[in-house]
This record gives C-alpha cells, sequence and structure tokens, in this order.
DNA sequence: GATGGTTAGTAAATGCTGTTAACTAAGTGT
DNA sequence: ACACTTAGTTAACAGCATTTACTAACCATC
C-alpha cells in the first residue's frame, strides 16, 4: 500500500512491535515532555516494554531525554520528546499554480522551503523540474547531515486508493499519470518511503498529525482554491484518511447545492464550485486568470457587485461545511486553501452562515470549532512530509 | 469501547492472537469453503498458525469441517465453514413505528423474528416490551439449546461514539436515554456482549458483514423511512463504522440541497428531508400518519399530483445519491428502508438522476452498483446482530 | 498395484514478544 | 539516618508465530 497507513489486520510478533512502537511514538509526539512512566500509565503497555522501546527509538534518533520532573515524592521521570536534530523528511505539493517543496523535522519544524509559482505543463517535465528543486532543497546548510527518512508529494486530484497513481487533475488536464514513478527517473534522490496524495488529505493528514495544543478527535480540512476540496482524518494513534473506492472521498466541490444551477466544469450543475472556488469568483468577478484574485477583490473591497458574489459564496462554503458536518461530523473544522487570502470577505459570511444554521442535532452538544489558515502555501507539501513520517515510524 | 470495533493500538500477545482469529474467521465469512492452506496464502499466516486456531475455533462451535476439495494432484484440503448450529445472536430495532427482533446465526440467517407494529412510548415502559419479546423469541424451538453471544440494538437517532447512550430520537422525543442500562433492569436476558447503534450503522453494518456475493471493498446504507439516514461501512476483516465526532456520521437527511426551500423539523430550510421522506410524503400528499403510505401512493399512482411528487422525492434521493458518492464515496450503495415499499415510483426517478449526472470524475471509472432492498422490516436487527458477532469474534 | 510427485495438514524445536517480579536509582519527608 | 515513594532496569518466564521436518492423502504413470 503507498498510504501512510492500512492497519494490518493478522500479524506476526514483528508486527506487534512495530505496533507498540508506533503508539509510543505517537503518544510523545501528542503530549510532549512525558516519562516512561507516563506512557506505560496511558498506553497500558508495562513499564519494561515501554523502557525497551524507548531506549531503541532514543539510540535511533527518534526520541530524545529532556529534563527531570519535579513532582513531590519519588524518583522524578525524565522527559522524552522527539528529536528533531536527526531526521528529516521531504513534502512536496504539485500545484495548479506551481511548485511548493519542504523539508521539515519529526517536530513538524519546516527547515527549508522552496516554492516557485510556475503552472506544471506536462508530467514528465513537471517530474524533473521537481527533482532538480528537492536536490537544491537537500543542499540547505541544516539538512546535509540528517537522515532523510523519504518523500511524499501531494497532487491536486483523486489519487487511487489501490495505487499511487494520480487518476485525474482537471485543471491540469492530467489523466492517470504515476509521478512517483516519473520522479524515480530523475537523479540523485533520497530512498526511504516514497508517497503519493491528494493535496487536500495531505493537507488535512499534516493538520492533524502536527496540531499544536489539544488534538482533535478528527478533522475535515477544506481547501479552497481553484477547486474545493476535503480531507478527512482520525485516529489517535494511527491517524486515518478514508479514501474510498476511487479516492473520491471529500470531492465536495461536486457536490451539487443548487440543483438547476449554473453549470460546472464536470458537467453537472449547481455544485458547489460554481458557487465558491478560484474559476467561478474570476468568472463572476471578471478577473483575469492570470491575475491575483485576491488582490482584485480586495481592492474592490466597497464595490457592492463585489460585496454581493463574495457574500453568496461565504454563504455556498458555510452550507459546505454544515452539509460535511452531517455527513462526517468531524471534531474539528480547518479551512485552507489559497482562496483563504480573500480574508473576511469570504469567511465572514461563511462562519456566519455556519454559527445560524446549526440544527437541533447540532445545538444539543457543543459547537465545532472553525480554524481557518490565512496562509496555507506550504500546508500540503508539510501533510506530504507529516504521511512520510506516520508511515516511516511503522517501518523502522 | 460499546462499537463493534475499535481497532486496539498498542497490544500483547493476547491480542495478536486475537487479531488472527478474527481475521482467519472473517477470511471464511467472506470466502466460505476455504481450507487451512488457503487461508494460509491469503493471511500471510502460516499453516502452523492457521491450523491451530481453526482446530480451537471447530471445537468452540464457530467453525465447521465440511466436504474435501477435489482438485487434482496433492492431497485433497477440507473446506471450511462458519458453524450455524451453535450459536446465535439477538438484534432488536426499537423503530418509529415498531419493535423488531431478530435471532440468527453466524451465516446470518434469521432462526426466528417478531416484529410488532406499535409505536413506543417513553422508554422505560419501551425496555419493558422489548425484554417480554426477547424472552419470548428465546424459547423458540430451534435456539434454546444455543449459545447466545449477546444482544445488539438499533435506534432511531444518533448515538454517542463514547458511550452507549442514544442522544436524540427525534421522531419518539427520546434524548440521552441509556437504553441498555433499561433493560439490564429486565430479567430473564442473556448475558454476553451488549451494543446500541443507529439504526442506519447497524443496516450498514449487517448487509456488509453478511454480504452475499463477492464482498464489496465498502458500503453506503441509505436508510428512507421517517427520515433519511445513512450508515457507512468498511474494512475487509474489522469491518468499522464512522462514526464521528457525535455521532452524525451519515445524517444527510440533513444535508441542504435547497437553500432557502421548506422549513425542515430540524429548523434549517431545504434539508433533503423536506423533499424526500415518510413526513415529507405525507405532507405533500396529505396522507393520514396513521395510514399506510406506501398503500395510499399505490392506490393513486396514476394521479399526476403524486407522480409530481413522487419524481421529485426520487430526484432528491438521486441527488443524494450522487452527493454522497462525492463526499464517502463507497464502493456500493444500498438503498433500504421502509420508504422502498414505494417501488418504482421512487427508485425510478432516483436511480435515472443518479445514472444521468454522473461526473467526469465518476464516468471514469465503473459505475457504482445500486442495490435496493424492497423488505428491510429486519435488516437493522440482522445488523444488530451482526455487529454483536463481530465483537464477540474478537473475545473469544 | 507399486512408485514418485504433489499438496494438505500436524508436531516439535526455535526465536522473539510482552509480562512478571524483583531489583536499583533517585528523589521527599520525618 | 531512616522510611517512604515513584522511576526505571533487569532477568526469569510464558505465550505467540515461525521454521523445519514430518505424516496424510490424493494423482499420474509405469
Amino acid at each position: 500500500m503507498h498510504n501512510a497507513f492500512t492497519p494490518q489486520t493478522s500479524g506476526d510478533l514483528n508486527y506487534l512491535k512495530s505496533l507498540n512502537r508506533s503508539t509510543i511514538l505517537s503518544t510523545v509526539r501528542r503530549s510532549p515532555g512525558l516519562s516512561r512512566a507516563d506512557i506505560a500509565l496511558r498506553t497500558g503497555l508495562t513499564k519494561a516494554t515501554v523502557g525497551s522501546v524507548v531506549q531503541a527509538l532514543v539510540e535511533r534518533g527518534w526520541l530524545r531525554e529532556g529534563e527531570l520532573h519535579a513532582r513531590g515524592g519519588g524518583r522524578p521521570g525524565r522527559a522524552l520528546y522527539l528529536d528533531g536534530e536527526r531526521h528529516y523528511m521531504l513534502g512536496a505539493e504539485v500545484g495548479v499554480k506551481g511548485l511548493r517543496l519542504v523539508a521539515c523535522n519529526l517536530l513538524g519544524v519546516v527547515l527549508a522551503s522552496i516554492h516557485q509559482e510556475e503552472p506544471p505543463t506536462d508530467p514528465a517535465t513537471t517530474a524533473k523540474r521537481l527533482a532538480a528543486l528537492l536536490v537544491q532543497l537537500r543542499q540547505a546548510p541544516d539538512i546535509a547531515e540528517r537522515r532523510c527518512l523519504g518523500l511524499g508529494v501531494a497532487v491536486p486530484g483523486p489519487v487511487s486508493p489501490r495505487a499511487p497513481i494520480l487518476s485525474l487533475a482537471p485543471n491540469l488536464g492530467w489523466v492517470d499519470i504515476d509521478f512517483l514513478a516519473l520522479l524515480r527517473e530523475q537523479p540523485d534522490l533520497p530512498d526511504g518511503v516514497w508517497l503519493l496524495d491528494n493535496e487536500a488529505n495531505a493537507a488535512a493528514f499534516g493538520e492533524f498529525y502536527f496540531f499544536e495544543g489539544v488534538p482533535p478527535e478528527s478533522i475535515a480540512y477544506i481547501s479552497a482554491g481553484s477547486g474545493i476540496g476535503c480531507g478527512v482524518v482520525s485516529g489517535e494513534h494511527f491517524p486515518l484518511v478514508p479514501r474510498g473506492h476511487q479516492g473520491l472521498v471529500g470531492e465536495i466541490g461536486h457536490t451539487v447545492i443548487q440543483p438547476g444551477g449554473a453549470l460546472c466544469h464536470c458537467g453537472n450543475h449547481g455544485c458547489a464550485e460554481t458557487l465558491v472556488s478560484g474559476w467561478a469568483l474570476r468568472e463572476a468577478l471578471h478577473v483575469d486568470i492570470d491575475a491575483s484574485l485576491s488582490n482584485a477583490v480586495l481592492a474592490r473591497a466597497e464595490d457592492g457587485e463585489v460585496q454581493a458574489v463574495m457574500k453568496r459564496a461565504g454563504e455556498a462554503l458555510g452550507l459546505l461545511m454544515l452539509n460535511l458536518h452531517h455527513t462526517l461530523n468531524p471534531s474539528m473544522l480547518i479551512l485552507g486553501g489559497s482562496l483563504m487570502k480573500l480574508g473576511e470577505s469570504l469567511t465572514g459570511p461563511a462562519l456566519a452562515y455556519f454559527a445560524t444554521h446549526q440544527n437541533d442535532l447540532l445545538r444539543q452538544s457543543q459547537t465545532v470549532p472553525v480554524k481557518v489558515i490565512g496562509d496555507s502555501t506550504y500546508v500540503a507539501a508539510r501533510g506530504a512530509a507529516a504521511q512520510v513520517m506516520a508511515r516511516a515510524a511503522i517501518e523502522i
């Protein structure tokens, strides 16, 4: 499998070991500073098991020991943290508007990044371009002496759940591309785990995996850019990204929310993307394809027509959020993608619509927190890197 | 956890054993008649492991040996089947219109059933009524001498993912009911696994778990009755039912598909349930709450107004199916619930809409098969029983 | 009908896993 | 100095799947 995880269904002792190792790593990731004893308590493993696994992980540069705990009575435990010094993961996004690359450490800290705002042409040329940038990125000062765990690539379209193949990228005109194979033909790329995933899935994974603060139970990441996609993640120790039969989970841009509405490029009428998406807004606001959408909108912020279009788009986004809630019911919603640069003019109506249309089912419980990511340039690339780490942790 | 499965995240040797046992059982369930050698090949376990696990399962009455295989050359293997003779599971549905109960064996065959079309009143009285019926059911001739694995109960509303508690049943007026606790106060009920789940989730689980023929990778079961719900299941050996943060996964009846449309009882406008659901159709067709909706519709089948209403409802259902596909992307759709008794007049427009609105993303691959269940009286109850079996298989 | 070839299934030895129970280490409080 | 508490390690132990060698059962061929 090319996914970050496919929870195994039958196993030998090796699998058991790797399961426990992964669990311990994720416990530290989600709660940095725990001691061995804390981990044993939380995971249900014995002190002895935790001790031996931790020792191995420290030796291999995945964990590091920190300060002593100071809670009265008894010998103090020693804090454990992910080791940010000895490994790194590469993540890249092939976006409609350009390439973005990051190298980050086990803590999700971006050590180096490159972005090149030039649209991809054909797959082979793009692979060559990306490979050259990867080589360049790996020469960054703090990276050269670290071990590379692998490479994750995010692409703007559904990826088959059965093989790491991009089925369709409407905005690039690519169909059934084995992008990793094209990359593998390029020289000087690292070994390790290689993964391919949809952009929204990768972004969702990264935001969940490297979440700062109390980790949510599950999240849905709505990626609003040229199109609208969505990735879902849940799972404490083994974050799972549902992909569905054809990798179409979260293709909410093509859910119909206005029957008989405008014609969508997918062939149907009234898709969400006809109301809220980069191309729909450009069309409605007569903004040229090469011009900056956000600049154009912000410049004409006082324009009544612009406000009406943005309100309509924002409310469509709010409606999508509600529908998503009644279908996937994540414990947190994250809004990202280039459209978030439009700021309040879009998120204002969206959040207002979402807040005022909570129905009885939702009102019953706490409101779902919504997090808006203003600049999501490297979110998908970092997410792809996170998937590499998750996978490598199993394969250690 | 009260769910059928919560894949464990860390484990001892015991867990490993139970994992492999469950895998072997599910391999036989999905492909009856395999030999030990076949199972070893498929699961990756060794012949020795399979042999010892199978022996234990045969002794405990979960598997039985069948005929010898006859494929030329070499010693023939012995076919293995689930043993339908020594165990049974109880499943019950507390429905808006009445109670349904089944007892079924490991093959999903219904050994005995009761349904009582009288709406539930308050929770305590209903628990008492259900308990009496369960006692009656267990006295059926073929059941008395079997071992009971437990009891599953399906309810018409979301169940909290954290505890077996019915959060809200709008059509019963119940809020936060610990129905299993009420049941436990009743005398003469069996021990074993006790589970509570949403009706659509239970139904989906059962249709997936006891699927006849080549098992699909994942399914979505749309339950169209008084309201519209949906359950999703995927996972080869450990079928998982996503529940979400508040147990609202699949509450597609309250996705908005007609902004500014009719007022729904949930407080919003334009929910799917305002177009296609028992109460919406009754209202549109002026059918009394106590009268049979299907009889009324079938009697006035030639009526132009009836046809228009049914067409509108069917197309809304088709649209829901499409949206579901772009959000959860199951490999098979199953339509069930009491509304399916309306037959072609509803499913005709729904399937037509679904077929003619496949967009580029879907057209690319094979069309998703849709299965319609005409009589789904016991589907949810049997599904609840299936969940009991799945859970018991882990705990053996 | 005996022989060799092939596949199914079992048995005993082996190596690896987590657990248990006893230990040492390192603090606090009296 | 001593008892007490908690953290972490160690070595003996029990349980699991694997390996390897074996037996069982059927077929084809001579």
